[in-house]
DNA sequence: CTGAAAGCGCTTACAG
DNA sequence: CTGAAAGCGCTTACAG
């Protein structure tokens, strides 16, 4: 592979003329600019990244951090659309993006993450920080790496959706149709923060009617569809009276009502059943998931654009994304 | 941060012996071993990976790349399943993944990619290669990266999976059922390498009753579930006598069930209709999807494992993945 | 506007 | 078994 040597030569000019010129400094005349483009091109010069990393200090990588905590993470529809809204930024300002998945547990990452941390690979770091047990973020702020977090935790930078909200308006489409035996899929308690945050929203619109939240029947699942199904059973067998199930996300929900269907109890007609997240398959599943809609893929693009931000020295404003009901067929009048 | 020399100086030994210390070359006293690691631990000193990337030319980073061609592929579960596997058995060998995904033409692949696999950056590449508009591997192959392809092109090494059988198997099920008079929504024409074999598949199995595919009706989506909304409208509208719709994937074929109960069908009762990939939601929609499951986590887990195989010097054998039919609800005899 | 030279933090023959 | 020294391919003050 040719170097920026074998450019300067060809060229007839120094090497740090070489490696100004393709960094875009000024000051150069115009014919010792072609000079050097000419010669890049007639060799093909790619430079290379490392050489450039170690002496510049920026490597043109960021890390995207999708902790494990529950289950796997690819099968998270959601996920996957932050994911998609920090690759179209990345791959826009050419920058490229390391796919970190590290084992998060309360004795905080796995070692391969904390060794990336470490390794000066970073130019910085956007990451999932839901998870009370530990901050994904932790070692990254205590590096000085420039990051920015999605969640909960503590982070200078962060975008994050108006979680209590979301779940107000869910509990608020619900009770509005007259529910008021109503059952909550949910996640145990101080597992996640953006499922306690919700609950706290539900909890707000349950009082304004009167309801007190921890009155309800309640269960808990994993996100996953199987732990919807199987919610729905506890719920549903134990309560029969119940005319609405809510669920912390669409995947529960849509187990819910399978299972529900299963049970012999049809959806809406006979049982009111909302999810959270507004996943691709909420609007195609059958019925069609009332849903809150939380703008996944914006609030990827959101966090890329802001670390970019902060990389050129800016510190913007941390960012709250707002929620949206999605009432679709899955929801409808408690019958009389 | 402390660098290698300040673990050298404070351990009383030269930079030389660190580094090989540290990348567990033998011949140390254990004295020796013992300094070094000591210092290390105490100075709490890692490795900076760019220099070490410059130095030996072993980054340590793989690419995994997803080329963009139809759409979105962060809504793809099949990609995204691949992906799951391949990050597997990176994270266990500690390698770091990049994730590429080049838009992809007949001019082929975008210059951010082309820079990336020139940089140097790069142990390795695993790449999606099934589109016959161009190669993400070539340029791979041009600079002599490591590479393993998921996919039709040509490789020196390939993970695939036999998407004839499959496409037989999936007819095979359809005519054992009596169906004769069947649909099918593809893929346009050398638009994908898979939708090919599997298109050949179906021609196969066909034959074997004196079918002729090219006499059925047909269609062409583009994976999505839209389209497969729009294949049926088009084929039950203008052929109302089909009693089976075969789709090349199971978002097709979810969109494609959904249309047909709009138009008053019932599935199975009054229509058939099968998929391919048995995606997660493939068990849980509403009826369950007969299909085909081509195993893709295995698929990028061989992928991976395939690649550490060539890193380290061998010579891996390519792997065909064989099908698997997975009758569902959505499918049954076809009605007298 | 351009260049000489040091330096980024490692690894790797080569000696001993 | 251990070390001195060159080198990987860039960037960046510093001069001029």
């Amino acid at each position: 592979m040719p170097t920026l040597e074998d450019v300067a030569r060809r060229a007839g000019v120094s090497t740090a003329t070489v490696s100004k010129v393709l960094s875009n400094t000024p000051y150069f005349t115009e014919e010792t600019r072609q000079k050097v483009m000419l010669a890049v091109r007639e060799l093909g010069y790619v430079p290379n990244l490392a050489a450039r990393a170690l002496s510049s200090g920026r490597t043109h990588i960021i890390a995207v951090v999708f902790p494990y905590v529950f289950e796997a993470i690819f099968s998270d529809p959601l996920t996957m659309r932050i994911l998609q809204g920090i690759e179209a930024e990345c791959s826009q300002r050419g920058y490229n993006m390391l796919l970190s998945t590290p084992r998060l547990t309360v004795d905080g990452a796995d070692d391969n993450y904390l060794q990336l941390v470490q390794s000066g690979y970073l130019d910085g770091v956007i990451a999932l920080d839901s998870y009370p047990v530990a901050s994904a973020l932790q070692p990254v702020h205590d590096k000085k790496i420039p990051a920015v977090a999605i969640g909960y935790h503590h982070s200078d930078y962060y975008v994050r959706s108006t979680d209590q909200a979301g779940g107000c308006q869910l509990m608020q489409h619900v009770l509005d149709l007259g529910h008021r035996h109503i059952g909550i899929i949910g996640i145990p308690d101080d597992m996640h923060f953006s499922a306690s945050r919700r609950m706290a929203g539900l909890r707000e619109a349950a009082s304004t009617v009167g309801l007190e939240l921890d009155t309800l029947p309640h269960t808990y699942g994993d996100w996953s569809m199987p732990s919807g199904v199987t919610g729905a059973i506890h719920l549903l067998t134990k309560y029969p009276n119940l005319t609405a199930l809510i669920c912390l996300n669409d995947r529960m929900a849509m187990g819910a009502i399978q299972q529900a269907h299963a049970m012999g109890r049809h959806v809406p007609d006979n049982l009111t059943v909302v999810g959270y997240d507004d996943i691709p398959t909420a609007a195609l599943f059958a019925p069609p998931l009332t849903t809150i809609d939380q703008r996944a893929p914006e609030l990827g693009q959101l966090a890329a654009r802001m670390l970019f931000g902060v990389l050129n020295g800016d510190h913007p404003e941390s960012i709250e994304l707002p929620t949206y009901l999605i009432p679709r067929q899955s929801s409808a009048r408690v019958p009389d």
